[in-house]
DNA sequence: GAGTTTGAAACT
DNA sequence: CAGTTTCAAACTC
């Protein structure tokens, strides 16, 4: 890890040394602080350490990273109120340290020293070295963030410990640049001590830059960021650099706190007039972040926006107050996200992932809730996005490229809360810990749209829930197999059999239906949007997918299949008739074996990816919460087809969401499912 | 929102 | 394997 400023910093000119240290300010310095000069320099190097050291390296866990997130804003508040009581007593700074202290003390939010950041020179030359070292000593004491930005004084006294558990040499080493440091930080604390604060504080926003611009490149390796306690510390020229690497290669997640950092920041230089802060820079990476900002809108709920365009004309609080709401909002989303640990009806990801980059465990969670991989590996939420001009205002409205943008980023956001708060679970007596329990049995732990009881499908109890499917599954093998498979051409193919037949899906079990003629989602044939079959034991069939007597099968029977259509215009079907292929509905018998058939399909990465029925279930919550009388119209403009449920459990009473097969469709829309042999639930356990 | 209906899951 | 019970979602009012 060489510092390429590294022989910058080296030792300062012994005659700029005494000519700071000769100065009436570092004296009155001295007789304030207790310390010595070589530990306050080392004080300043340690602290640029924590600076390096990212957040999420610290706290990867997302949840953490949400307490992190509370912890910041509370403390933001008594770092501004005490910044008012600091500039009010500016004229006495032995009080103004004390304060200052006492903010620091409470403000584990700003991890850049003084030191570093009113001296633009002075901060450059920490060697790698010193680096090295001190970030294990920020390992150990996360806390010592907390003296950041107050007066050099205040850092000395905080930054004791690690002080005694630096080197000499560094010491030596840093001297002079913190002298000089703590000198220019005198000037400035006599002049402008609150806007030196702001200033410093603006300082973080150049990672939003440029995290922005490393967010694309990022999107892929979220989920190593989430889980990854990242230890790389990038050494860079000067404090912006440092922040700048920190969020964009480190973690996103990092971002989080920061952002709301900015947001402060933002409402405090409306504030005192400083508008070449953050929101300014934000100006600066629109056009990257306006995009990037996007898809990570998408696959990262919690991350958030900051390229909200509009926001840019509006007023400093306005703007950052509305983006302050975007965070909260998708703060929400997070602590969604986080809760569930295994499943998404995604039984046989693991073998989608067979031959494709393993998509993160970000997208993944994230694809839960409504959202569709793309087969790029980032996650989209299909969702009329391409349509702004829906969301509500004018067409004039958005007329900017950044306003759709950020018209798409909220539409996208609007569908993850949307999702989020889908209804899942409802179990009374079952503890979730049966097939009864949807989430259950979808390989889902039970979050808080559960509205069940005595609740043991929860990672808290995870033993108790691997041990329970492991009983389900001795007692079933099949219990946490896909009930719904899909057969295509090319099973069909495989098969040997009719391959004229075009794809289609079944239970895998088939119905038992008695009463409700499989035409209400009673059916576990028509919930899951496929015709009923040979298997079926159903009577009085009429699933407008395809009924078990073949009444679609017959494929030239024209008539035949208008009257499964007519059927289809049933209220209980109207979200899936829009089929214009009449081979469909044809019925297909669907073999025993057909695990094995599909198995041998999926060899390929585009076949596995095509098995990725993700975040059925809430998709498909998402087509019921559609108007009836609207579906028909929704459904065949996004070419929706069959609701297929793949790779998930016998449950089928959760959907898979739809797959798209219409030609215009898009790749991640035309999807097509094909069964295979998976093993079930196989989240559950690592392998 | 409460009650009913329904069929899968679980049990015997 | 068949019959019964339990269960929770779907449905109705």
């Amino acid at each position: 890890m060489d510092t390429p400023h590294k022989t910058q910093i080296t030792p300062t000119p012994t005659s700029s040394l005494s000519k700071f240290e000769d100065s009436p300010v570092f004296k009155y310095i001295d007789s304030l602080s207790p310390i010595e000069q070589a530990k306050s320099s080392q004080t300043d190097n340690a602290f640029n350490s924590l600076a390096f050291l990212s957040p999420s390296s610290l706290f990867p866990s997302p949840q953490i990273n949400c307490h992190r997130e509370s912890r910041f804003s509370v403390k933001r508040h008594h770092f501004s109120a005490d910044l008012s009581t600091r500039v009010l007593q500016s004229s006495n700074e032995s009080n103004a340290s004390q304060e200052a202290s006492k903010a620091a003390g409470q403000s584990g939010l700003y991890d850049e020293h003084p030191g570093c950041l009113s001296n633009d020179g002075s901060s450059k030359g920490i060697s790698s070295d010193l680096f090295d070292k001190q970030s294990d000593l920020a390992v150990e004491l996360p806390g010592t963030s907390k003296y950041d930005c107050r007066s050099p004084d205040d850092n000395l006294e905080a930054c004791d410990a690690l002080l005694k558990k630096t080197s000499l040499e560094v010491v030596e080493q840093e001297r002079s640049p913190f002298q000089r440091s703590r000198d220019e930080w005198k000037e400035r604390q006599r002049s402008f001590e609150n806007e030196r604060d702001l200033r410093k504080i603006r300082r973080i926003k150049p990672s939003e830059e440029a995290a922005g611009c490393g967010w694309v490149a990022v999107v892929s390796d979220v989920a190593d960021m989430l889980t990854v306690n990242t230890s790389i510390i990038h050494e860079n020229s000067d404090g912006q650099d440092q922040r700048t690497v920190d969020s964009g290669t480190t973690s996103f997640i990092s971002n989080i706190p920061e952002f709301s950092l900015d947001n402060a920041n933002n409402l405090e230089n409306a504030e005192s007039g400083d508008h070449q802060g953050s929101c300014k820079q934000n100006e600066l990476g629109d056009s990257v972040t306006d995009q990037t900002s996007c898809i990570l809108s998408t696959c990262l709920p919690d991350k958030p926006v900051v390229t909200d365009s509009s926001l840019k004309k509006d007023d400093k609080g306005e703007k950052c107050s509305q983006l302050s709401r975007q965070r909260s909002i998708r703060r929400r989303c997070l602590v969604f996200e986080k809760s569930p640990g295994f499943g998404l009806h995604l039984n046989s990801l693991p073998n989608i992932l067979k031959g494709q980059n393993p998509p993160n465990k970000s997208i993944l969670s994230s694809m839960k809730m409504g959202e569709v991989p793309s087969d790029n590996g980032t996650v989209v939420i299909e969702s009329s996005c391409e349509a702004p001009a829906s969301v509500g205002g004018t067409d004039a409205d958005h007329n900017t490229p950044e306003k759709k943008s950020l018209i798409l980023c909220r539409q996208k956001f609007e569908l993850v809360e949307e999702s989020a708060s889908c209804k899942r679970c409802n179990c009374k007596r079952s503890k979730c810990l049966k097939l009864y329990c949807d989430c259950f049995a979808a390989g889902l732990y039970c979050i808080e749209p559960c509205s069940c009881l005595d609740c043991f499908n929860k990672p808290i109890h995870e033993k108790m829930v691997l041990e329970t499917r492991k009983q389900i599954e001795s007692r079933n093998p099949q219990a946490f197999a896909p009930k719904v498979i899909r057969s295509t051409d090319s099973v069909l193919d495989t098969w040997g059999e009719n391959n004229k037949t075009p794809a289609s899906a079944r239970h895998k079990r088939g119905c038992n239906c008695r009463k409700s003629s499989c035409l209400k989602k009673y059916c576990e044939c028509f919930q899951a949007g496929v015709g009923c079959s040979p298997s079926c034991r159903c009577e009085g069939c009429k699933n407008s997918f395809g009924r078990k007597d073949g009444c679609d099968e017959s494929g030239s029977d024209g008539e035949g299949l208008e009257a499964c259509e007519k059927n289809a215009s049933d209220k209980n079907s109207h979200d899936i008739v829009t089929h214009k292929n009449a081979e469909e509905h044809r019925d297909l018998p669907v073999p025993s074996n057909i695990s094995r058939s599909s198995s041998q399909l999926c060899n390929t990465p585009e076949h596995c990816s095509s098995e990725s029925s993700l975040g059925q279930s809430k998709f498909n919550s998402n087509l019921q919460a559609i108007p009836e009388d609207e579906t028909p119209k929704v459904l065949k403009h996004k070419c929706l087809p069959l609701i297929l449920k793949t790779n998930s459990p016998p449950n089928s009473k959760r959907v898979s969401p739809p797959h798209h097969e219409c030609s215009s469709s898009t790749a991640q829309r035309s999807r097509k499912l094909i069964l295979k042999s998976i093993p079930s639930f196989p989240s559950f356990c690592p392998p």
